[in-house]
DNA sequence: ACAATAAGTTAGTACGCACTAACTTATTTC
DNA sequence: GAAATAAGTTAGTGCGTACTAACTTATTGT
């Protein structure tokens, strides 16, 4: 009974539960925690101005939720100097990236989505999705260990493989790699990959790189192809034995 | 650019768009209107308090929210009388209706829930699923034009059978009738009719009833049954042709 | 070392959406 | 038809989350 303001994934409707509740979290905040472990991921801890832009807010917006954040224990927050998950705000983060990552590959598996297009859908069900539903999914799935990206599944308990991935930005001339996971913000960039061959599980041979963030010449099977620096940095590769030319 | 507050369906995330858009509404907001609109099916307007006790929230707050809905064209209000939807107001209702009831059908038939147990879940989700998704999951199951509970499913157009049926505890003593559709608030309610044989579909007759909101007893199949008032006004069914005794 | 620039914070504002308390209008009852 | 009750509205408040503008702190380049 009462609903307090905005409540997300609480049901305010009918449903009278005796029992305080966890109080979830709103969506925003969820998604606050979730930049900021994918920030973190590169090594220090998450600046304001990289949150606000991963969000597409103004950076104020984020020094204010950053204080609230902290106030619940979910990051730990230096004056100037970035946010760093806490325990259980890493773990809230995970159990979201988990929930996103089912999602997407149940729409890409079970409901003929493209991969390059499920990401937005994915962003905002997260949210709403309960634990058990995406549960069901994976289990409908066989419990995949990685998502249509490429990109691991956290478990339940918050586990998932961290390791740092090189992209094709990183890669030596010469040197043989295949694709094991792409970034999936931009669904033009992806379907752009996808016309060139340039998919999870594809091999690729870097060819060349012109200074100055130009032109990266690589082959991809057969054929050869061009991309730039944007495009080269979505793509995390695995190098492959053979690193000669 | 530029995420305005509290937005729920637009994807505040990076995802740039350069046209206006329609500005979608609230999590709240879509859940007023599909209250208004199902009070609305007993024939009169809807009334402050019903919507508040629907939505479990005081009164004073409906007020508040209908006149922003007013402001928005999505309702009429009529001080102290009530609110009636507009046209636009029906058919995002619909809409939401449609969302819902798809929801349901899917994770009834392929995620394996149960019927008495999908209310809550669809409830969050039909605010998060895009209108394309909602169509996916409509084609995996065939375009189905009623949920697991017997509720019909409006089309993507608002339309919607919305004939009104009798519950049980509008029978007369005698009738025969089939349950076409029962109430999916209430999960434990649901569980006991289910026990009791009383599912979409079953056929029974009401053999006596006992004033003041007394004992209903009715044969369902073989097996004889009584239940309560509030029971029997949760399930609604259709006449059958013998309606003697 | 210090000025210029970048990054971050605070203050003040706004809106959505809830609440309670107090008041007003409508309906019901004697 | 006036009093009692129910229903509905307004006023004032609080929280979450965004904004802009103005200020402060950190970093950098000379
Ligand atoms: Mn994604
Ligand atoms: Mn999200
Ligand atoms: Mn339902
Ligand atoms: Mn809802």
């Amino acid at each position: 009974m009462s609903a307090r303001a905005t409540d997300e994934r609480s049901g305010a409707h009918s449903t009278h539960r005796a029992v305080p509740r966890e109080k979830a979290l709103t969506r925003q905040a969820e998604d606050y925690l979730k930049v900021i472990y994918e920030i973190e991921q590169g090594g220090s801890p998450a600046a304001t101005t990289d949150i606000a832009e991963q969000l597409g807010i103004a950076a104020a917006s984020v020094s204010g939720m950053l204080q609230r954040l902290a106030r619940l224990g979910l990051v730990k927050v230096e004056r100037y100097r970035g946010a760093r998950l806490s325990a259980s705000g890493r773990l809230i983060a995970l159990q979201l990236i988990r929930r996103h990552r089912i999602i997407e590959s149940f729409l890409v598996t079970k409901l003929g989505y493209g991969w390059d297009d499920v990401h937005e859908e994915a962003e905002r069900l997260e949210h709403a999705a309960s634990a058990d539903l995406v549960d069901r999914m994976a289990d409908a799935l066989g419990n995949p260990t990685a998502d249509p990206h490429g990109a691991p599944i956290p478990t339940v308990a918050g586990r998932v493989d961290e390791r740092r991935l090189a992209s094709i930005a990183d890669l030596p001339v010469g040197a043989r790699a295949r694709v094991v996971r792409m970034s999936d913000r931009d669904p033009e960039l992806l379907r752009y990959l996808k016309k060139r061959g340039i998919v999870p599980g594809a091999i690729l041979r870097l060819v060349e790189r012109e200074p100055f963030d130009g032109p990266i010449s690589l082959t991809v099977g057969r054929a050869k192809q061009s991309i730039g620096a944007t495009a080269a940095a979505a793509v995390y590769v695995e190098k492959s034995a053979r690193t000669d030319r």
